[in-house]
DNA sequence: CCTCACATACTAACTAGTTGGTATGTTCAG
DNA sequence: CTGAACATACCAACTAGTTAGTATGTGAGG
Protein backbone atom coordinates (compact mmCIF):
# COMPACT_ATOMS: atom_id res chain seq x y z
CA UNK A 1 0.00 0.00 0.00
CA UNK A 2 3.21 2.11 0.72
CA UNK A 3 4.00 1.41 -3.09
CA UNK A 4 0.69 2.52 -4.41
CA UNK A 5 0.24 5.50 -2.39
CA UNK A 6 3.53 6.51 -3.82
CA UNK A 7 3.20 5.89 -6.93
CA UNK A 8 -0.21 7.04 -7.42
CA UNK A 9 0.94 10.66 -5.85
CA UNK A 10 3.79 11.21 -8.73
CA UNK A 11 0.94 10.69 -11.35
CA UNK A 12 -0.73 13.38 -9.33
CA UNK A 13 2.19 15.61 -8.51
CA UNK A 14 2.57 15.56 -12.20
CA UNK A 15 -0.42 16.39 -13.24
CA UNK A 16 -1.76 19.20 -10.68
CA UNK A 17 1.23 20.16 -8.85
CA UNK A 18 2.13 18.87 -5.36
CA UNK A 19 0.10 22.15 -3.22
CA UNK A 20 -3.00 21.95 -5.73
CA UNK A 21 -2.81 18.02 -5.07
CA UNK A 22 -4.64 17.22 -1.43
CA UNK A 23 -4.29 14.17 0.69
CA UNK A 24 -7.88 13.29 -0.14
CA UNK A 25 -7.09 12.76 -3.62
CA UNK A 26 -4.13 10.61 -2.94
CA UNK A 27 -6.00 8.62 -0.73
CA UNK A 28 -8.64 8.62 -3.02
CA UNK A 29 -6.60 7.57 -6.00
CA UNK A 30 -5.10 4.79 -4.05
CA UNK A 31 -8.34 3.55 -2.67
CA UNK A 32 -7.83 4.19 1.13
CA UNK A 33 -8.92 6.47 3.61
CA UNK A 34 -6.03 9.52 5.14
CA UNK A 35 -5.77 7.40 8.66
CA UNK A 36 -3.65 4.92 5.88
CA UNK A 37 -2.06 7.71 4.26
CA UNK A 38 -0.45 9.08 8.20
CA UNK A 39 0.21 5.52 9.14
CA UNK A 40 2.78 5.27 6.45
CA UNK A 41 4.02 8.65 5.52
CA UNK A 42 4.48 11.37 8.57
CA UNK A 43 3.08 14.46 6.79
CA UNK A 44 2.73 15.26 3.15
CA UNK A 45 6.31 16.62 2.43
CA UNK A 46 7.92 13.66 3.82
CA UNK A 47 6.40 11.77 0.95
CA UNK A 48 7.36 14.84 -1.14
CA UNK A 49 10.93 14.07 0.17
CA UNK A 50 10.77 10.06 -0.40
CA UNK A 51 9.84 11.00 -3.88
CA UNK A 52 12.92 13.10 -4.49
CA UNK A 53 15.48 10.61 -2.64
CA UNK A 54 14.54 7.82 -4.82
CA UNK A 55 14.75 9.78 -8.15
CA UNK A 56 18.50 11.64 -7.09
CA UNK A 57 19.73 8.74 -5.63
CA UNK A 58 18.96 6.16 -7.96
CA UNK A 59 20.90 8.23 -10.19
CA UNK A 60 23.26 9.14 -8.44
CA UNK A 61 24.52 5.24 -8.41
CA UNK A 62 23.54 4.65 -11.92
CA UNK A 63 25.91 7.41 -12.48
CA UNK A 64 28.96 6.29 -10.41
CA UNK A 65 28.98 2.91 -12.23
CA UNK A 66 29.44 4.52 -15.59
CA UNK A 67 31.91 6.59 -13.90
CA UNK A 68 34.24 3.73 -12.21
CA UNK A 69 34.13 2.24 -15.49
CA UNK A 70 37.09 1.45 -18.09
CA UNK A 71 36.12 4.37 -20.90
CA UNK A 72 37.51 7.22 -22.49
CA UNK A 73 35.62 10.69 -21.14
CA UNK A 74 33.80 10.81 -24.49
CA UNK A 75 31.83 7.55 -23.84
CA UNK A 76 31.52 8.40 -20.25
CA UNK A 77 29.69 11.68 -21.42
CA UNK A 78 27.34 10.00 -23.73
CA UNK A 79 26.74 7.36 -21.43
CA UNK A 80 25.31 9.97 -18.82
CA UNK A 81 23.44 11.41 -21.45
CA UNK A 82 21.82 8.03 -22.71
CA UNK A 83 21.44 7.38 -18.52
CA UNK A 84 19.27 10.30 -18.40
CA UNK A 85 17.40 10.07 -21.94
CA UNK A 86 16.47 6.42 -21.38
CA UNK A 87 15.41 7.34 -17.43
CA UNK A 88 12.72 9.48 -19.00
CA UNK A 89 10.52 6.39 -19.99
CA UNK A 90 10.62 4.22 -16.69
CA UNK A 91 11.10 8.03 -14.22
CA UNK A 92 9.33 11.15 -16.52
CA UNK A 93 6.53 11.81 -14.07
CA UNK A 94 9.44 10.84 -11.18
CA UNK A 95 11.54 13.52 -12.92
CA UNK A 96 8.96 16.61 -13.90
CA UNK A 97 7.85 16.16 -9.81
CA UNK A 98 11.76 16.42 -9.30
CA UNK A 99 12.68 18.98 -11.61
CA UNK A 100 9.72 20.92 -10.38
CA UNK A 101 8.45 20.93 -6.42
CA UNK A 102 11.87 21.08 -4.74
CA UNK A 103 10.39 23.97 -3.21
CA UNK A 104 7.74 22.61 -1.63
CA UNK A 105 10.87 20.88 0.39
CA UNK A 106 11.30 21.72 3.88
CA UNK A 107 14.78 23.70 4.51
CA UNK A 108 16.61 20.58 5.81
CA UNK A 109 15.57 18.78 3.16
CA UNK A 110 15.66 20.76 0.98
CA UNK A 111 19.46 21.17 1.04
CA UNK A 112 19.91 17.19 1.30
CA UNK A 113 18.62 17.07 -2.12
CA UNK A 114 20.12 19.83 -3.46
CA UNK A 115 24.03 18.63 -2.12
CA UNK A 116 22.71 15.14 -4.45
CA UNK A 117 22.50 17.13 -7.39
CA UNK A 118 24.96 19.26 -7.22
CA UNK A 119 26.84 15.79 -7.14
CA UNK A 120 25.41 14.83 -10.06
CA UNK A 121 26.81 17.77 -11.36
CA UNK A 122 29.94 18.41 -10.15
CA UNK A 123 31.08 14.42 -11.53
CA UNK A 124 29.78 15.84 -14.99
CA UNK A 125 31.85 18.66 -14.76
CA UNK A 126 35.05 16.31 -13.90
CA UNK A 127 34.43 14.31 -16.47
CA UNK A 128 34.65 17.11 -18.81
CA UNK A 129 37.89 18.49 -16.81
CA UNK A 130 39.28 15.10 -17.29
CA UNK A 131 38.67 14.80 -21.24
CA UNK A 132 40.21 19.00 -21.37
CA UNK A 133 43.37 17.92 -19.65
CA UNK A 134 43.77 14.96 -22.06
CA UNK A 135 42.75 16.71 -25.11
CA UNK A 136 40.25 14.51 -25.59
CA UNK A 137 37.85 17.83 -25.69
CA UNK A 138 38.75 21.53 -26.84
CA UNK A 139 41.05 23.13 -24.45
CA UNK A 140 38.36 26.02 -24.56
CA UNK A 141 35.40 24.17 -22.90
CA UNK A 142 34.77 25.30 -19.66
CA UNK A 143 33.53 22.37 -17.43
CA UNK A 144 31.54 24.36 -15.73
CA UNK A 145 29.69 25.67 -18.01
CA UNK A 146 29.54 22.39 -20.16
CA UNK A 147 27.76 20.61 -17.46
CA UNK A 148 25.26 23.10 -17.13
CA UNK A 149 24.66 22.62 -21.12
CA UNK A 150 24.26 18.85 -20.98
CA UNK A 151 22.27 18.96 -18.40
CA UNK A 152 20.05 21.92 -19.94
CA UNK A 153 19.54 19.41 -22.82
CA UNK A 154 18.70 16.16 -21.19
CA UNK A 155 16.41 17.61 -18.51
CA UNK A 156 14.58 19.74 -20.60
CA UNK A 157 13.86 16.54 -22.36
CA UNK A 158 11.68 15.57 -19.53
CA UNK A 159 9.28 18.80 -20.26
CA UNK A 160 8.74 17.46 -24.45
CA UNK A 161 10.07 14.13 -24.99
CA UNK A 162 7.71 11.21 -25.71
CA UNK A 163 9.37 7.90 -25.51
CA UNK A 164 6.50 6.48 -26.99
CA UNK A 165 6.44 9.08 -30.17
CA UNK A 166 8.44 8.12 -33.54
CA UNK A 167 11.80 8.84 -31.87
CA UNK A 168 13.21 5.86 -29.38
CA UNK A 169 14.86 7.13 -26.26
CA UNK A 170 18.55 5.57 -27.02
CA UNK A 171 17.87 7.14 -31.01
CA UNK A 172 17.62 10.72 -29.13
CA UNK A 173 20.51 10.23 -26.89
CA UNK A 174 22.71 9.76 -29.96
CA UNK A 175 21.42 13.12 -31.79
CA UNK A 176 22.21 15.25 -28.45
CA UNK A 177 25.72 13.45 -27.58
CA UNK A 178 26.45 14.11 -31.16
CA UNK A 179 25.31 17.50 -31.23
CA UNK A 180 27.07 18.07 -27.88
CA UNK A 181 30.17 16.51 -28.90
CA UNK A 182 30.45 17.92 -32.65
CA UNK A 183 28.20 21.13 -32.60
CA UNK A 184 25.92 22.49 -35.52
CA UNK A 185 28.51 23.72 -37.70
CA UNK A 186 29.94 22.44 -40.88
CA UNK A 187 33.57 21.65 -41.30
CA UNK A 188 34.31 25.01 -42.94
CA UNK A 189 32.50 27.76 -41.22
CA UNK A 190 34.29 26.72 -37.69
CA UNK A 191 37.29 28.64 -37.82
CA UNK A 192 35.30 31.67 -37.68
CA UNK A 193 33.86 31.10 -34.43
CA UNK A 194 35.20 31.50 -30.69
CA UNK A 195 35.25 32.86 -28.12
CA UNK A 196 36.58 36.45 -28.00
CA UNK A 197 38.43 38.02 -25.49
CA UNK A 198 37.20 41.10 -25.61
CA UNK B 1 -1.94 49.22 -8.77
CA UNK B 2 -2.36 46.60 -11.39
CA UNK B 3 1.23 46.19 -12.13
CA UNK B 4 2.02 46.44 -8.09
CA UNK B 5 -0.36 43.18 -8.07
CA UNK B 6 1.22 41.82 -11.22
CA UNK B 7 4.66 42.24 -10.36
CA UNK B 8 4.21 41.32 -6.80
CA UNK B 9 2.42 37.86 -7.72
CA UNK B 10 5.36 37.17 -10.56
CA UNK B 11 7.63 36.93 -7.01
CA UNK B 12 5.60 34.90 -4.84
CA UNK B 13 4.61 32.38 -7.58
CA UNK B 14 8.24 32.05 -8.21
CA UNK B 15 8.54 31.33 -4.43
CA UNK B 16 6.10 29.55 -3.25
CA UNK B 17 4.53 28.61 -6.63
CA UNK B 18 1.09 29.70 -8.18
CA UNK B 19 -1.35 26.84 -5.87
CA UNK B 20 0.27 27.69 -2.45
CA UNK B 21 0.08 31.15 -3.31
CA UNK B 22 -3.36 32.36 -2.15
CA UNK B 23 -5.04 35.51 -3.14
CA UNK B 24 -4.38 36.78 0.43
CA UNK B 25 -0.94 36.59 0.16
CA UNK B 26 -0.78 38.78 -3.30
CA UNK B 27 -3.07 41.42 -2.34
CA UNK B 28 -0.81 41.67 1.46
CA UNK B 29 2.33 41.89 -0.46
CA UNK B 30 0.79 44.34 -2.57
CA UNK B 31 -0.82 46.31 0.28
CA UNK B 32 -4.51 46.47 -0.52
CA UNK B 33 -7.64 44.24 0.15
CA UNK B 34 -8.66 41.50 -1.86
CA UNK B 35 -11.86 43.58 -3.50
CA UNK B 36 -9.04 45.10 -4.96
CA UNK B 37 -8.06 42.35 -6.69
CA UNK B 38 -10.79 41.39 -7.89
CA UNK B 39 -11.23 44.78 -9.48
CA UNK B 40 -8.27 44.19 -11.49
CA UNK B 41 -8.50 40.58 -12.29
CA UNK B 42 -11.32 38.14 -13.04
CA UNK B 43 -9.20 35.33 -10.90
CA UNK B 44 -6.12 34.10 -9.75
CA UNK B 45 -6.22 32.33 -13.24
CA UNK B 46 -6.39 35.02 -14.98
CA UNK B 47 -3.49 36.84 -13.76
CA UNK B 48 -1.27 33.72 -14.08
CA UNK B 49 -2.37 34.38 -17.99
CA UNK B 50 -1.32 37.97 -17.93
CA UNK B 51 1.67 36.72 -16.86
CA UNK B 52 2.44 33.76 -19.26
CA UNK B 53 0.99 36.08 -22.01
CA UNK B 54 3.28 38.81 -21.52
CA UNK B 55 6.56 37.17 -21.32
CA UNK B 56 6.23 34.76 -24.42
CA UNK B 57 4.40 37.74 -26.32
CA UNK B 58 7.40 40.31 -25.64
CA UNK B 59 10.34 37.18 -26.69
CA UNK B 60 8.10 36.24 -29.88
CA UNK B 61 8.44 40.03 -30.73
CA UNK B 62 11.99 39.68 -30.31
CA UNK B 63 12.83 36.84 -31.79
CA UNK B 64 10.89 38.02 -34.97
CA UNK B 65 12.92 41.23 -34.82
CA UNK B 66 16.07 39.03 -35.21
CA UNK B 67 14.58 36.79 -37.68
CA UNK B 68 13.69 39.33 -40.10
CA UNK B 69 17.45 41.25 -39.98
CA UNK B 70 20.21 40.18 -42.41
CA UNK B 71 22.48 37.78 -41.01
CA UNK B 72 23.49 34.49 -41.59
CA UNK B 73 21.90 31.57 -39.59
CA UNK B 74 24.86 31.04 -37.52
CA UNK B 75 24.16 34.82 -36.30
CA UNK B 76 20.43 34.64 -35.93
CA UNK B 77 20.80 31.61 -33.80
CA UNK B 78 24.05 33.30 -31.72
CA UNK B 79 21.27 36.08 -31.27
CA UNK B 80 18.66 34.12 -30.24
CA UNK B 81 20.83 32.37 -27.47
CA UNK B 82 22.07 35.80 -26.34
CA UNK B 83 17.87 37.13 -26.52
CA UNK B 84 16.93 34.27 -24.30
CA UNK B 85 19.92 34.33 -21.67
CA UNK B 86 20.28 38.09 -21.17
CA UNK B 87 16.85 38.40 -20.52
CA UNK B 88 17.13 36.03 -17.39
CA UNK B 89 18.59 39.16 -15.79
CA UNK B 90 15.27 41.11 -16.54
CA UNK B 91 12.52 38.44 -16.71
CA UNK B 92 13.79 36.02 -14.56
CA UNK B 93 11.37 35.43 -12.30
CA UNK B 94 8.44 35.78 -14.86
CA UNK B 95 10.37 32.66 -16.48
CA UNK B 96 10.38 30.53 -13.91
CA UNK B 97 6.72 31.10 -13.41
CA UNK B 98 6.45 30.67 -17.04
CA UNK B 99 7.83 27.47 -17.30
CA UNK B 100 6.60 25.81 -13.73
CA UNK B 101 3.04 26.95 -13.57
CA UNK B 102 1.70 26.31 -17.03
CA UNK B 103 -0.50 23.88 -15.99
CA UNK B 104 -2.71 25.85 -14.21
CA UNK B 105 -4.39 28.09 -16.53
CA UNK B 106 -7.67 26.23 -17.92
CA UNK B 107 -7.47 24.34 -21.17
CA UNK B 108 -8.21 26.94 -23.53
CA UNK B 109 -5.68 29.88 -22.51
CA UNK B 110 -2.93 26.53 -21.79
CA UNK B 111 -3.80 26.00 -25.51
CA UNK B 112 -3.03 29.48 -26.21
CA UNK B 113 0.06 30.02 -24.51
CA UNK B 114 1.19 26.37 -26.38
CA UNK B 115 0.56 27.60 -29.70
CA UNK B 116 2.76 30.83 -28.96
CA UNK B 117 5.62 28.30 -27.49
CA UNK B 118 5.50 26.13 -30.10
CA UNK B 119 5.63 29.19 -32.63
CA UNK B 120 8.98 30.46 -30.80
CA UNK B 121 10.13 27.00 -31.52
CA UNK B 122 9.22 26.48 -34.82
CA UNK B 123 11.05 29.48 -35.69
CA UNK B 124 14.99 28.22 -34.37
CA UNK B 125 13.73 25.04 -36.00
CA UNK B 126 13.09 27.00 -39.72
CA UNK B 127 16.56 28.76 -39.06
CA UNK B 128 18.22 25.39 -38.79
CA UNK B 129 16.96 24.34 -41.33
CA UNK B 130 17.77 26.95 -43.86
CA UNK B 131 21.68 26.91 -42.27
CA UNK B 132 21.81 23.65 -43.13
CA UNK B 133 20.22 23.86 -46.49
CA UNK B 134 23.32 26.63 -47.07
CA UNK B 135 25.66 24.18 -45.87
CA UNK B 136 26.36 26.16 -42.70
CA UNK B 137 25.40 23.98 -40.68
CA UNK B 138 26.20 19.84 -40.56
CA UNK B 139 23.95 17.88 -43.10
CA UNK B 140 23.32 15.44 -40.00
CA UNK B 141 21.61 18.09 -37.90
CA UNK B 142 17.83 17.33 -37.30
CA UNK B 143 16.47 20.88 -36.95
CA UNK B 144 14.12 19.89 -34.42
CA UNK B 145 15.99 17.78 -32.22
CA UNK B 146 18.67 20.97 -32.68
CA UNK B 147 15.51 23.41 -31.51
CA UNK B 148 15.08 21.44 -28.37
CA UNK B 149 18.74 21.25 -27.80
CA UNK B 150 19.24 24.94 -27.76
CA UNK B 151 16.28 25.97 -26.23
CA UNK B 152 17.13 23.33 -23.20
CA UNK B 153 20.34 25.17 -23.34
CA UNK B 154 18.74 28.67 -22.48
CA UNK B 155 15.82 27.42 -20.63
CA UNK B 156 17.55 25.56 -17.73
CA UNK B 157 19.90 28.56 -17.25
CA UNK B 158 16.73 30.27 -15.68
CA UNK B 159 17.26 27.27 -13.11
CA UNK B 160 20.76 28.28 -11.88
CA UNK B 161 21.98 31.23 -13.73
CA UNK B 162 22.62 34.12 -11.47
CA UNK B 163 22.98 37.22 -13.60
CA UNK B 164 24.83 38.94 -10.36
CA UNK B 165 27.45 36.29 -9.93
CA UNK B 166 30.80 36.66 -11.56
CA UNK B 167 29.82 35.39 -15.26
CA UNK B 168 28.00 38.25 -17.34
CA UNK B 169 24.55 37.44 -19.12
CA UNK B 170 26.52 38.34 -22.00
CA UNK B 171 29.69 35.74 -21.77
CA UNK B 172 27.07 33.14 -20.96
CA UNK B 173 25.84 33.47 -24.03
CA UNK B 174 28.66 33.42 -26.28
CA UNK B 175 30.48 30.39 -24.46
CA UNK B 176 26.66 28.85 -25.05
CA UNK B 177 26.75 29.39 -28.69
CA UNK B 178 30.34 28.56 -28.89
CA UNK B 179 29.10 24.90 -27.38
CA UNK B 180 26.36 24.75 -29.21
CA UNK B 181 27.74 25.61 -32.65
CA UNK B 182 31.82 24.41 -31.91
CA UNK B 183 30.87 21.41 -29.75
CA UNK B 184 32.57 19.67 -27.13
CA UNK B 185 35.43 17.46 -29.00
CA UNK B 186 38.83 18.28 -30.10
CA UNK B 187 39.25 17.91 -34.14
CA UNK B 188 41.56 15.21 -33.89
CA UNK B 189 38.17 13.43 -31.96
CA UNK B 190 35.93 14.11 -34.29
CA UNK B 191 35.98 11.99 -37.27
CA UNK B 192 35.41 8.78 -34.87
CA UNK B 193 31.90 9.99 -33.53
CA UNK B 194 28.87 10.69 -35.72
CA UNK B 195 25.50 9.20 -35.87
CA UNK B 196 25.30 5.57 -36.45
CA UNK B 197 22.22 3.89 -38.72
CA UNK B 198 22.59 0.16 -36.96
C1' DC C 1 -18.77 79.07 -10.42
C1' DC C 2 -21.65 75.49 -8.89
C1' DT C 3 -23.77 71.13 -8.56
C1' DC C 4 -25.62 66.86 -10.12
C1' DA C 5 -24.72 62.42 -12.41
C1' DC C 6 -21.67 59.13 -13.10
C1' DA C 7 -17.09 56.58 -13.03
C1' DT C 8 -12.96 54.97 -10.79
C1' DA C 9 -10.66 52.74 -7.31
C1' DC C 10 -10.98 50.92 -3.72
C1' DT C 11 -12.57 48.39 1.53
C1' DA C 12 -14.72 45.34 5.17
C1' DA C 13 -17.33 41.59 5.95
C1' DC C 14 -18.95 37.62 4.30
C1' DT C 15 -19.94 32.72 2.10
C1' DA C 16 -19.35 28.04 1.04
C1' DG C 17 -16.20 24.85 0.64
C1' DT C 18 -11.42 22.67 1.25
C1' DT C 19 -7.13 21.93 3.65
C1' DG C 20 -3.46 19.08 6.40
C1' DG C 21 -3.46 16.81 10.29
C1' DT C 22 -5.21 14.13 14.55
C1' DA C 23 -7.57 11.36 17.93
C1' DT C 24 -9.99 7.39 18.33
C1' DG C 25 -11.71 3.53 16.79
C1' DT C 26 -11.99 -1.48 14.29
C1' DT C 27 -10.27 -5.66 12.03
C1' DC C 28 -7.66 -9.60 11.42
C1' DA C 29 -3.31 -12.40 10.98
C1' DG C 30 0.23 -14.71 13.78
C1' DC D 1 -4.12 -11.33 22.86
C1' DT D 2 -1.12 -8.39 20.62
C1' DG D 3 0.10 -5.14 17.24
C1' DA D 4 0.19 -3.96 12.40
C1' DA D 5 -2.84 -2.05 9.09
C1' DC D 6 -6.23 0.09 8.28
C1' DA D 7 -11.14 3.27 8.82
C1' DT D 8 -14.20 7.02 10.90
C1' DA D 9 -15.08 11.35 12.48
C1' DC D 10 -13.57 15.48 13.37
C1' DC D 11 -11.23 20.38 13.73
C1' DA D 12 -9.10 24.87 13.25
C1' DA D 13 -7.30 27.30 9.70
C1' DC D 14 -7.47 28.66 5.33
C1' DT D 15 -9.31 29.00 0.42
C1' DA D 16 -11.23 31.68 -3.93
C1' DG D 17 -14.52 34.49 -4.83
C1' DT D 18 -18.77 37.83 -3.75
C1' DT D 19 -21.31 41.52 -1.92
C1' DA D 20 -22.70 46.00 -0.55
C1' DG D 21 -20.91 50.09 0.33
C1' DT D 22 -17.71 54.43 0.12
C1' DA D 23 -14.24 58.14 -0.80
C1' DT D 24 -12.50 60.68 -4.45
C1' DG D 25 -12.46 62.45 -8.95
C1' DT D 26 -14.47 64.27 -13.45
C1' DG D 27 -17.19 66.40 -16.84
C1' DA D 28 -21.34 68.78 -18.42
C1' DG D 29 -25.57 71.74 -17.96
C1' DG D 30 -27.33 75.73 -15.85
Amino acid sequence: MKTKLKEGSIRLFEEKGFSATSVQDIVEAAGVTKGTFYYYFQSKEQLLMDIHSDYIGDLLMRQEAIRQSEASSREKITSIIGLLIVDIEQHGPSGRVFFREMRHLKQANAEAVKRKREQFRMNIEELLRDGVASGEFRRQIQPDMAAFAILGVTNWSYQWFNPAGSIPAEKLAEIFSDMLLNGIMSEGGKEHVGISNH
